[in-house]
RNA sequence: GGCCCCGUAGCUCAGCUGGAUAGAGCAAGAACCUUCUAAGUUCGAGGUCGCAGGUUCGAGUCCUGCCGGGGUCGCCA
């Protein structure tokens, strides 16, 4: 199943051959002059370039050699030697076709299956999802998503933060809280009361504690080792805290649409690390260095300068090398991150890793990929952190509520479902919104348009840059924004239904109207978005993709009646109605966004 | 100080291996609801692509330098 920019390719590719140039310049795209043409050739600059000929005659040969005639007419040759095609209304009718017929709505699969992890979410024990976590989950979720659909076998893992100094923290918390760990059943009866709001609590509280109060912190460091140690009640400490942790985030999850396959988390990793450590040992990997254990990864002449604490500036390795046995003798997290590599290797074994984590963490993870690959647990180019950057606030500094803390996940989702609350009732008042909608559907449909809010604001930038998190602007409902695409979906929904009580049948697309041309190359649009945003690991070229199609749906639905027009006319717009439908409900669930059936 | 990212319309952002007149949304202006859901459509306006050089037939895109912003630099994750 070919796109009409690679069948275009394709046969300019013959054409080249034909003509004797390299086949490689003879890529063909959507071009980005649409009131010159529709589909632009470049390569005959390129080639011309490269035969030591004009580049307008050469253009002018590769338009006459033309011969597809039935896909598109001899293109013409325009400015130093571009060549725009115009597709006929045949191979764009049949192509609108082929994409109604087809359940993946025009898209291909890959060539080569992988098997790939997607590493994302990261949800941490002691502390709730809140605004922070958002990006990691809402790309994360997507990248697995595109992955999937395009043909790969995918897994993707939470990697629970849980496992870590943090745990000790906690435990030392509880114990001064306590007064002693000894009295078993007072122990108990705390556990029973602990929450995932008083983790919250008490966490930032140790951690603060942690900074200042240095014989807090060493009890803490200890404590970690002892738990990591297995030694108890450490151990019935960290699973409660665990347990209840897990439960809260699934919640809140699934609350965002946010499905994992596999609920593996840090303390999942830990097993493994004493052989791992033996084989690094044996592998003349480890050094010990300033009481703690280490796996230079820096290669020869890698250096950078740090200034000291005294204002000297030495000259150290770069990267940094990666931690592995601390000088307590706990596991660091590059020690989980690293084990976690291996039991992956073990249980998926996987041709690709990718890690959808904040990019400020870009330094550590390339420790953790060079030492993985110096240790030849899996090659280097396996292993890919797909970064994101930061949510700032309006003021372009990292996002805070208006009092100054950080704002739950919870929170967040009920203040944008409380906004399409309010957009609703404002459409029931006008009379546009169905007499028949329960409390139940009001709720989900509230619940939807909120999720469809935030994910798309998100989705809509790319993830490497840092964006500006505006509740207000995305909450407006108005132009580029998920509740527009959920909306022109909807209004799609809403024709097919009327045409089904009417008991009229789509039929044969034909392509016709300026209108239904523009909708029908938007739908052909669909394959490259998808293998853009899967090479780049960037769902925002499939959020731009499902945008375009609703506009362009958006345009034909005003110019073109549907409904209302006739005969074969009115099949095929209603074919080519479904057609959109099928790809927009596709493609917004690629991005992990679901349209409800009316709004 | 080393390394990484960013700087595009008043605001928020796109711009795929270098290609033609740099695109969207919001805000501000004009026109469209007796007709398939106006959370909509159509039209106009808005730009020294941070600055200065360089490579190229051609640079927002590649190279160098500078300015501005952010991040990061072993016993937190």
């Amino acid at each position: 199943m070919k796109d009409l920019a690679s069948a275009l390719s394709a046969a300019n590719a013959a054409v080249f051959v034909k003509l004797g140039l390299d086949a490689r310049h003879a890529d063909v795209r959507r071009s980005d002059r649409p009131d010159l043409a529709e589909f632009q050739g470049n390569g005959a600059m390129a080639a011309a370039k490269a035969a030591g000929k004009k580049p307008q005659e050469l253009a002018s040969q590769i338009a006459a050699a033309w011969d597809a005639e039935a896909l598109a007419p001899k293109p013409q040759v325009a400015g130093p030697g571009f060549l725009n095609f115009r597709v006929t209304e045949g191979a764009l009718s049949d192509r609108a076709r082929v994409i109604m017929g087809d359940a993946r709505a025009g898209a291909a699969l890959v060539e080569r299956k992988r098997r790939v992890v997607v590493d994302y979410g990261g949800p941490n024990v002691a502390k709730g999802m809140h605004v922070g976590h958002l990006r990691a989950s809402i790309i994360g979720e997507s990248v697995k998503r595109i992955y999937r659909f395009r043909g790969d076998e995918v897994w993707g893992d939470a990697h629970f933060g849980d496992w870590g100094f943090q745990m000790g923290l906690m435990i030392v918390s509880i114990e001064d809280e306590l007064g002693g760990l000894a009295d078993k059943n007072a122990l108990d009866a705390k556990l029973k009361t602990i929450t995932l709001d008083y983790l919250e609590g008490a966490y930032p509280r140790a951690a603060a504690k942690a900074r200042e109060d240095v014989s807090f912190r060493d009890r803490a460091r200890k404590a970690t080792a002892a738990l990591q140690a297995g030694a108890e009640p450490h151990r019935t400490i960290w699973k409660a805290m665990h347990d209840v942790s897990m439960a809260a985030q699934k919640r809140d999850f699934a609350s965002l649409g946010v499905n994992f396959d596999l609920w593996l988390g840090e303390s999942d990793a830990d097993p493994l690390i004493p052989d791992m450590v033996k084989d690094l040992e044996a592998k003349g990997l480890l050094e010990e260095d300033q009481g703690a254990r280490i796996v230079r990864v820096a290669r020869p002449g890698e250096t950078k300068k740090k200034k000291l604490d005294d204002g000297t500036v030495i000259e150290v390795e770069s990267p940094d090398p990666l931690l592995v046995v601390s000088s307590e003798g706990s596991a660091m997290y590059g020690t989980t991150d690293l084990a976690t590599i291996v039991q992956r290797v073990r249980d998926q074994k996987p041709d690709l890793i990718l890690y959808v984590v904040d990019q400020r963490q870009a330094d550590h993870f390339e420790q953790v990929y060079r030492a993985a690959a110096k240790a030849d647990y899996i090659a280097r180019e396996a292993l890919e952190h797909v970064g994101f950057g930061t949510m700032n606030g309006t003021d372009g500094k990292p996002f805070k509520t208006r009092a100054g803390g950080v704002l739950k996940l919870n929170d967040l989702i009920g203040q944008a479902e409380e906004k399409a609350r309010e957009r609703l009732r404002e459409a029931e008042a006008e009379g546009r919104l169905a007499k028949d909608i329960s409390p139940a559907e009001f709720e989900d449909i509230a619940h939807k348009v909120a999720i469809a809010a935030i994910k798309f604001a998100d989705l809509s930038n790319f993830r490497g840059t840092s964006y500006v998190f505006d509740l207000d602007r995305f909450m407006s409902f108005e132009g580029k924004t998920g509740p527009y695409l959920l909306y022109q979906a909807v209004r799609i929904k809403s024709i097919l239904r009327k045409a089904k009580a009417e008991s009229l049948e789509p039929g044969a697309i034909e392509i016709a109207h300026e209108a239904e041309r523009a909708l029908a190359l938007t739908l052909d649009g669909f394959n490259h978005a998808l293998a853009l945003a899967y090479d780049k690991k960037a769902p925002h070229f499939l959020a731009e993709h499902a945008y375009a199609l609703a506009r362009e749906f958006s345009a034909f639905y005003d110019h073109c009646p549907i409904l209302t027009s006739e005969g074969a006319v009115r099949a095929s717009r209603l074919a080519l109605s479904g057609a959109t439908l099928k790809q927009l409900t596709l493609t917004l669930d690629l991005l992990g966004i679901e349209p409800p059936e009316r709004m």
